[in-house]
DNA sequence: GCTATCTGATAGTGCCACTATCTATGATGG
DNA sequence: CCATCATAGATAGTGGCACTATCAGATAGC
């Protein structure tokens, strides 16, 4: 197929495919003629995947290209794979969050105290992990914003989120086992991680509403009166 | 305190806590001459909440705006706010995913579907919100998404995410009932909807690669055996 | 008085994800 | 054969966003 029936396929535009293609997120097309280049299936599947992590992961398109490189390189073992898709997915609170570089002495903003924290975590789960690694950073970083903004008791609650990721975990894990051929293990894991964070935050915004319309509202009526959809 | 006190308290730079007051997102100081103006502990905390959000939380300027109306409003009942703040904070690009446009009649993304199943799940769980509220959306734009890259049968782990998300809910409200106060409480549901989804996404992570090492890794380095615990 | 700091305003910056436009070439069809 | 259309590839431009720079005029505190 040419570029217009893979723009048509897809609802990406044309420039923007060339741009994902200048980019490095998408392979060129086989080119049949100095200006005609073919198209298949697999530049409708990558372009699927580039807009499932753009749109509903977040991702910009530096981290779709990390997250792409890794799911192209046939040479890496599985298992580094899996690790390092993990960790390099974090979506934009993993980078520098600039949390303390005032450094006058005053506020760290707890991010040594709460790098303890995860670090204690850590051993306490037995999980093997680097407890440096981004996604324990990520950690630390967001439990040390939770201390800053008068919140420190949050902590208290670790453990059952930490439950509850585990058992998230465990069904990724199994759904893998039980779905994915090899050669798309990377892919699913990157899919799984990103996507699945959309997912769960989406069912846990259910689940409070939920749950807080028991405690707090719940005017004998069903449902979250009002809602105004939108505006 | 002045402003430039505020700025080393906080980290903030002096312009870009001007830049937030025009937004509206911190109060004004309080004038005290025509080009004096003094600042308390609640623009320290306003400020801390703002970065909390926005780096920690990848909020918008938009979002926390939005946000922070909720919390500065002491009509709203808390379930409004939920309904407000969490589904608010699709981080940065995620308002309208834009992913069914192309309407050819070809695909709509599997969006009608995933909309059945979520309303579906929805039923089954008895939570009590509203089907068509954004995030009820969200859950259908993420489910979608994971069938147009050709993982539909994740919505097979469906149902331990849900698990998972009543459980980090309930632990949010055990949290909110045990600490917080009547007045801080909007407040706090805004800050531990944005902080928690970072805070579990980290963990989400941390426990993934645990996993993933001990089913796929492992081998001979630290602690070798599978373990795999099922299938 | 002198200097550092302040308010409030306007304009500018840098990044990012596209988007527009152009040339030259080849495909398509009557 | 020739008109019309799609295409490759290249360069430049757009719009949104989160700041950031600069300035005038006023004040604080020594």
């Amino acid at each position: 197929m040419r570029i217009g029936e893979l723009s048509r396929r897809t609802g990406v535009s044309v420039p923007t495919i060339k741009f994902y293609v200048r980019e490095g997120l998408l392979p060129a097309g086989r080119l049949t003629s100095p200006n005609q280049a073919a198209y298949d299936e697999t530049h409708v599947r990558r372009l699927r995947l580039i807009r499932a992590l753009m749109d509903v992961g977040g991702l910009s398109v530096a981290a779709v290209r990390e997250v792409i490189t890794a799911v192209d390189d046939p040479e890496r073992p599985v298992h580094a794979l899996l690790g390092e898709a993990a960790e390099r997915m974090v979506p934009r609170y993993g980078g520098e969050p600039a949390e303390g570089e005032e450094g006058d002495g005053e506020e760290d903003g707890g991010l040594v105290e709460a790098r303890e924290r995860v670090d204690a975590l850590i051993r306490e789960r037995e999980w093997r992990c680097f407890p440096g690694s981004l996604a324990a950073e990520a950690l630390a970083v967001a439990l040390a914003a939770l201390g800053a903004v008068g919140h420190e008791r949050f902590a208290e609650v670790l453990d059952d989120y930490a439950d509850a990721a585990e058992r998230v975990a465990r069904a990724d894990l199994e759904y893998v086992g039980r779905h994915v051929v090899r050669e798309e293990l990377v892919e699913s894991v990157a899919v799984g991680t990103v996507l699945g964070d959309a997912l769960f935050a989406a069912l846990r915004r259910l689940a409070q509403i939920d749950a807080s319309d028991r405690l707090f509202g719940g005017k004998g009526e069903k449902g979250t009166e009002g809602e105004k959809e939108k505006e």
